[in-house]
Parts: structure tokens; sequence; C-alpha cells
DNA sequence: GAGTGGTCTAGACCACGCG
DNA sequence: GCGTGGTCTAGACCACTCA
């Protein structure tokens, strides 16, 4: 309404003196919105789960109109930050979600149902405290030697070990993570994370190689070390892009695949 | 305007009598005015690299409002299907772009630049015609026996030989594809596939799978065949869904590696 | 300065979920 | 029947491109 397209949102105020060496940046109010919103999400005002304030309710509060907090809600909804439901309501997206659980797992298995039932044993064979070394270190934006959680665990589909994995996480963040939690919790461990440790995950990148295991590797995959097997290298982040979490696995690719959709 | 948001335009007609054992499907107006640009994409009306009307010059010829079309134009661009150009036009996206070139090619050097200059050397082995296979048939939603065209080929980057691969096209749509053209072309082949062939490949899907070279495809890729390699089995669609590519590709990932982000 | 896409508004009405 | 998100409109103004 009344508020200019200036940024007064977001504190960008274009120099009004010396030479403006750069774009003045110009800043839509929808994004500005949308970065408002993003700050309480981040900050937990509504936490995963729960339903946000109506677009109404957000257009009265940040003084514009609902088609601007709409468009910013729409690409929070685009990067699977909130969720829709028509006639209910926004919430915000959260991994324990029946739809999308084990967003981030590409690995499907060969022949049959999408994804299926069977939702993944878990051994846990180790979880520990320990410093960092300085490639994981650098990978959590820590300093080498700051204290880290690692967590090596086996995943079983129908029975038949399939993933082997390193996770390391920020010590700090997930003080008291213990084996018993990674082992017995419901569903998605990044659900977990969310409920026992505030801690959303959302995004990922990951680097994938085919390499041979070793000895002790293909011992907990039940396969020889001449079974080529998929290395995936994972690189979480939460909100701000703050990376979280990382994990190296190997996938066994004789009885399942993973499956990219380029588009 | 004057027209209801009722199907006139995409023909799902409410029956009126009968029991109606389906949802009425509501299709919004939006909906059926990207269908419409999609079928015009599909037929030709405007060519790869080609502006499409203003948004109110479609507006007009729909007799909808611009946020109408530009609704339906939102979505055909987050499809990779239309380009925008604020000042400029909307645009038919291409494969030929240097922003989106390569863009399915996932695989990158594990040390530099991104998508490091050097635009890969290709050696083309083979290219022939010949009859399809069962699994080829099946994946190109031909007959088994139908004419197709087989090309194998190796992409080397910066002197070194990287992927192997296999091509299958349908041989009716690339009726006269020859070496040459494979081999000599500037560019992506999918921005070749559009200019001779008229077909542009709109999004993929990838199986991921590690495995050992036989002896031939080692040799091609000059490692010891126990050396794993990353199998790439790659299905491309054009509009419509239709498959129009099946790749079998064998990526080294000793020096480089498949980078997936996930969101 | 004309034309294109991009933003923002205000208001009406529709589809959906739930009490 | 109410509240929520979803659609559609009409019009104003802004940012960018190009002649």
């Amino acid at each position: 309404m009344s508020s200019l397209p200036s940024p007064a949102l977001d504190g960008a105020a274009p120099a009004g003196g010396s030479a403006p060496s750069q774009a003045p940046a110009f800043s839509p109010l929808y994004q500005q919105i949308k970065g408002l919103i993003l700050h309480s999400l981040q900050h937990g005002e509504w936490k995963p789960g729960e339903a946000i304030p109506s677009e109404m309710e957000l257009a009265a509060r940040f003084r514009v109109s609902q088609g601007t907090v709409r468009k910013a809600i729409d690409e929070l909804a685009a990067e699977n930050l909130l969720t829709r439901r028509q006639g209910k309501g926004t919430f915000v997206a959260t991994h324990a979600e029946r739809q999308v659980q084990y967003r981030f797992l590409k690995l499907l298995p060969d022949s049959g149902d999408a994804r299926g039932e069977a939702p993944a044993q878990r051994t846990i064979l180790e979880c520990r405290r320990l410093r960092a070394a300085a490639d994981v270190a650098r990978a959590l934006a820590l300093r080498t030697g700051d204290a880290v959680i690692q967590v090596r665990r086996v995943l079983s589909f129908a029975g038949v070990p399939t993933i082997l994995e390193d996770i390391w996480l920020p010590g700090h963040t997930f003080k008291g993570l213990s084996a018993e939690q990674m082992a017995s919790h419901q569903g998605p461990t990044y659900a977990m994370f969310e409920l026992d440790f505030g801690v959303r995950m959302v995004r990922a990148e990951e680097k994938l190689r085919a390499v041979l295991p070793d000895e002790q590797q293909a011992q907990w995959l039940a396969i020889s070390t001449s079974t080529p097997v998929l290395s995936v290298e994972r690189l979480a982040y939460t909100y701000n892009d703050a990376p979280m979490e990382l994990r190296r696995g190997l996938y066994r690719t004789d009885t399942h695949h993973y499956h990219n959709a380029l588009s």
C-alpha cells in the first residue's frame, strides 16, 4: 500500500553520494516478504508440520496485498520449505510427511513397486563423538578438531544389506545424539533430526562415483570385494545454506539403482 | 471475460445424466491455455530459439486476461519449455543456449572450474541402422524389429576418454542421421537434433549403477577391467512424454564425478 | 519512446475441508 | 457456513531492451 518498493525492508539502501560501483540491487516486495517468512521459519516461529498464518493475516501483518504474500509463499513452496493444502492452510514442510518421506533417497529396487513398503531396517555399527578431520571440518564449515558425531550404519531392504554409510554431524548442534536414538526412531532419520534437534534439512548435493569396496565394507554389504558399488557423498544443508550433515555412503546396485529425473 | 471457467476449451464436459463415477476433473483456465500453447509448441508453430507472441497478444488471442496467460507461461518456463527474457520477450527453449548447454550431462571434473571450457571431443565408433531388440523397442515405445539407429561414441575431456555410450534413436524420426553429422556438429548433440530433425528433448530419466567394464569397453576408456565405472541408462522424452532416445553410457569416475542437487 | 516482461494492487468468485 | 487456498480480472506502474 503506502510502502514503496523501496528497500525499507531489506536495508539495501542505494548510496546517494559516491560512485555506485554496483547495481542498485532492486529487490521486489515479494522477495522481501519471502525473506521475512524465511526468517520466521529459521527462528522457529512456526515448527515443522504446523500451519503458518493465513495469506490474509500475513498480508495484514506485512501491509501488502494478498497477491504479494501469495507469490512469496509460492516460491517457498516450490523450494519445499512450505506445503500448501487447499482449504486447510499453509504448513511448514517436514520430512515426516507420508508423501515426501525419504525425499533425498534416490535408490530404488530394480523390480517392483515404487519405494516398496519395507521402510529400511537400520543397524547402527557405531556412534561416537570425535574431533573433525580436515576434510570433514571443511565440508561442515567447522574448524579442524571441532567436535563432531560420527554414525556408521547399514540399511537393509527386505533383509538384504544395501547401504553402508558414515554420517558426520556438528557435535554442538547434535549434542547427546545416541546410538539408541539413531536405531529406534520411527520414519526417516531427517524427521528425527527435526523433532529431537530442531534441525530441518532443506536441500543437499551429492557426488557419485563407482568404486570397489574394501574387505570390511564388502563384508557389511554381504558382497565380494570385486562387486562395484556406488559411492555417494552427500552434503545436506539447513536454512541459510548452512551445511549440517556429511554422508558418505556405499550403495549396492546389483539389486537396486539410483534413479534421477532430469528436467 | 465472457468465457466461463467451463471446459469450453478442453472438452471435459461434466456428464449431466448418469452416475458421475469420476470427479468432474475441474481444470483451471490457465491450464487450458497452457495446453494450447503446448500444442503450438509441439506442432512447430514457433521454432526453438524463436520468440512466441507477447503476453498481451496471447491474451487477446485466447480471450483471457494477461495474468492468466502469464501463469500458463510461468509453468512452461518452470518446465524449461520456454525462456523469459525481460524487455525482449518469451522464447522457445533450446539446447543450443549458452546458459543451459549440456543440461542433462551431470558429469563434472573433480577439480577445477565448473564445466571446464573443453566442450568434449567426440569420437564416433559406429553409426548404423538396425532392427530394435525387445528391450530397446520397449523403452522407445516401438515394436520389436522396428528400425532404429544406433550410435556408439566416446567423449573425451582434455584429451582423456571419459564417456563411452550407445545411443538408440527411432529410425523413422531420425532417417538419414549419419556418422558425419554426429561427429561434426557444433555444440550439444541435442541442439543438432533440434536443428536437423526438429526433435526437442524436454526431460529425461536416468538409472545409475556401478559396474565393471568388459575388455573392449575398458580399452575404449583407457582403463583396466578392474576399474569400476558408472553405468548410466538414460531415457529422454520429447513433448507429450514421448520417449525419443535411449542411451547407455559408461562414465569414468576416477577423474570426474556425477553431480546431483537434491531439493 | 515504444514494447516486453515483472510487480503490485483490489476485488470477485470458485473449490475444498471441516465443523 | 465459514475460513483457507486457488483462480481470474483489470488496471497501474516499474525495469529492461532496443532502435
